[in-house]
Parts: structure tokens; sequence; C-alpha cells
DNA sequence: TAGATTGTTAATCGATTAACAATC
DNA sequence: TAGATTGTTAATCGATTAACAATC
């Protein structure tokens, strides 16, 4: 049987579906079923049982799944139970709050060490994590096998730092800067974007109250 | 005719062209092809065609776009160029980085007061923006009329804040919690969750090293 | 058994891409 | 004119939803 990947649609349902079964009453049933979730959720009953398909082993009819099975299979596909060290670039606004968010263990992942140019910055501390010198970037890298990386730097240096970073071995990229990036087929890119998001929610201002419809 | 609302993968891609566009050397061709925009951008032509077609005059064929006017019928689009008033509530880590966060205002939003439960920070000014106590809140956006609210508070606590912001009369929320919230017809949402990402990020992770595959 | 629930197959829907005629 | 480029119509693709048979 085929490899099927999982569409991200289905993956960014997934931590909805983990705060849920995670926040159910601890003494209560131990089993619930998908017509509930989705209920609960607002989301499509067949949608819920096709994305719990991808992750555990079915459910069974007029009993549901079974609750700690699916938290635990859920939290296995999404590596969330095993550290993926990552490298964070650039230290302004964003990536100070990033380095500070205390929520990215109980997700799998650990910033490591962070990079920036800016001499004032680098040799310092932020929770724990050392800021060096971009130029450190790519020793450090490849001989901790780090794999994934974050891009807080701004527009115009986003492609560089990827580059190095690529060739530094990294191979997941979370990429906060507004930029397309640039990279081989081997690795992979999320955007995440503050103005993407502002941009939807603006336009639906503009839209509701412009009088020239 | 009737009025066609923008698709949210079409807004998203908005921002980027601006970009492109303002990029876009000052002494340069007064045109630019959509061709010449989706080549460098790696979009499909025709996709950027459609996407200009839903917030400009259209181009002419052999001759393209102008550059100006593309650039001011995106900004009009996104409500770049007319400030929407915006409140924030929850000035944790995250929330304190968006009202330190200058990239608003190019985008069109200023966020003109926070909240938050916490009395040892209210009282206190971040970035020129009062922290005021939650309790203030419906006076506060009903007297100024606030349209958009941003939730950066903990998961538990979303829901409510978000019946508080609609019923002070914000239709636009953007909400950075991990819950889907429940909210009426006329009240528009838009999600942006860390949570999210990392778990697509991770699962690919997952999916490149594992063994049993 | 009856009915709740699962999982699969088919239909729908919307976004992207391909094909192509119109135009400068 | 020839060819680059636009814009439209049709095809493709993938995700969501509906219908329904299987099962406990």
């Amino acid at each position: 049987m085929a490899f099927k990947p999982i569409s991200t649609q289905t993956l960014q349902r997934m931590p909805m579906y983990l705060n849920y079964l995670k926040d159910l009453p601890v003494g209560g049933a131990a089993n619930i079923s998908a017509t509930m979730m989705a209920d609960d959720l607002r989301l499509n009953d067949v949608q819920v049982r096709k994305d719990l398909a991808m992750v555990g082993q079915g459910g069974r009819p007029k009993i549901g799944y079974v609750v700690k099975d699916l938290i635990s299979d859920i939290e296995h596909c999404l590596g969330f139970n095993n550290i993926d060290s990552a490298v964070l670039i650039g230290v302004g606004n964003l990536g100070r709050t990033l380095l500070e968010y205390e929520g990215f263990s109980e997700c799998g992942v650990d910033i490591v060490v962070a990079f920036d140019v800016n001499q004032s910055i680098v040799g310092t501390t932020i929770n724990g994590k050392r800021i060096l010198p971009v130029s450190k970037l790519y020793s450090i890298c490849s001989r901790m096998k780090i794999k994934m990386g974050i891009i807080t730097v701004g527009t115009g240096e986003a492609q560089g730092i990827c580059d190095l970073l690529v060739k530094s071995g990294v191979v997941a990229i979370w990429n906060f800067a507004s930029v397309r990036l640039n990279v081989p087929s081997n690795v992979f890119v999320h955007n995440d974007n503050m103005t993407s998001s502002l941009a939807v929610l603006s336009n639906y201002l503009v839209e509701r109250f412009s009088t020239n419809k």
C-alpha cells in the first residue's frame, strides 16, 4: 500500500483535536465519537473521521474511538513526543518573542540557539538560549545536525539566510519573512505571515464598510 | 453585476505582490507584465492575472500593467491606506510583541489600546499604548466604535473575550488562541496559530526521518 | 433487534492550471 | 505584420460534504 502523505489542512486541524481530547474530563468516558467531536468543534463529522483515519487504528461503530489511543496517535504523528532541535535567525521583535515562548516544548520543538548579525546582542542570552553571530551558523548547524530553522529576519535578508540554512543541512524551514523562499525540492518551507493575515481582515472591513459596492 | 468577494488565497498573495511592486527599481519601466511577476515570484501567470483582475482595471496586451496603479489598487483593496483602529486583549508574551511591532501602521492597522486582567501590568504603557483592565473593554470599544480585535489570551479565556468583543461591536477578530471561536455570522474571524504551523513542520520531519514508513 | 456510529464511495465545490482567442 | 501579452473558457486537481452500506 502506497504511503499517503497527510494534507496540510488535516495536519493543521490535528492540534485542535489534541487540545480537545486533552481537555476532556479525566474521569469521563474512555471513548469518544467523531460525531460528538465534530459537533463540539463545529466541523463536519466525516471530515473528523477521515482526519483521524490518517493517524490512528480507527474506531468502532456505536462505540467510537479510544481517547487515550487517539491522543498518543496524534502526538506521534505530529512528532510532539520526540524533541526536534531548531535554530532561530533574527533576534528582532518577533524573534525575541519566539525565544521567550514556553509553548514550543510541548510541541516537540526546542530552539537550542539563535543567531543575529547585531553585535550588541550577540553573546547575550534570552530565556537560556545563546545568541551567536550568523558567521557561526554553518558550523553549529552542521555539527549539531540541526534539521529545523526559524527565519525571523527582514524581507531583504531572508533568502540569504535560507540558503545558508540549506547549505548547513536544515530541511524544514519556518519562514516569517514576507517573501517566497527559493529552496531545493528536498527542503520543506512553511510560511507564516502576519501581513497576509492582516490583508484578509483588513479587506473584510473595507468591503463591509465601503459605500461604493 | 454581482459583487464577487475576493478569496482568502488571493488576499493572502496580495501583500506579496505589493512588496514586489514596491521593490521594483524607482527609475525603471512604468509597466510590468503578469508573466514577469509570476516568474519572479514563482507563481502561475494566469493566477497572477486573475488575482490582479480582482483589484485593478486590468492590463493591456503586450504592455502589461501600470505599476503605480497596481500599487494603489492593491493598497486600496487591502485597506492599507486607511487606518483601522484595533484593540488587543492579553498582554502576555505574544501580545507584548504585537504591541511593540512597528509594521502594522503600513498595513493600515493601529492598535490603540490593550486590555489585560493582570493587575500588575494594568495602567502601564507599551510602545505608547495603554494597558487597561478588561472591565473597561465594553465601554471603550463601543464608545470608540472599534471594529477590529486581536485575541492573544490563553485557550481557556479566548471564547469569553470573543463574546465580549462581539457584544462591544467588534466585527473582525484576529484570533491567536488555539480554539475555534463561536461567533455570529456577521462577525469575521481569522485564525493564526503557531501550533498548527508547528504541526505541519514537525510532521514533515517525522515522516522524513521515520524508519517504519 | 434497533439504532448509533464507522468507513467508503460518489457528488460537490472551489482553486489552480491549461488552452486559446482577442488585442495591442 | 508578428509576437508578446491579456483575459476567458474549459480541464484538472484536491478538499469537503453527502449518501449509504457495514458493523457493533
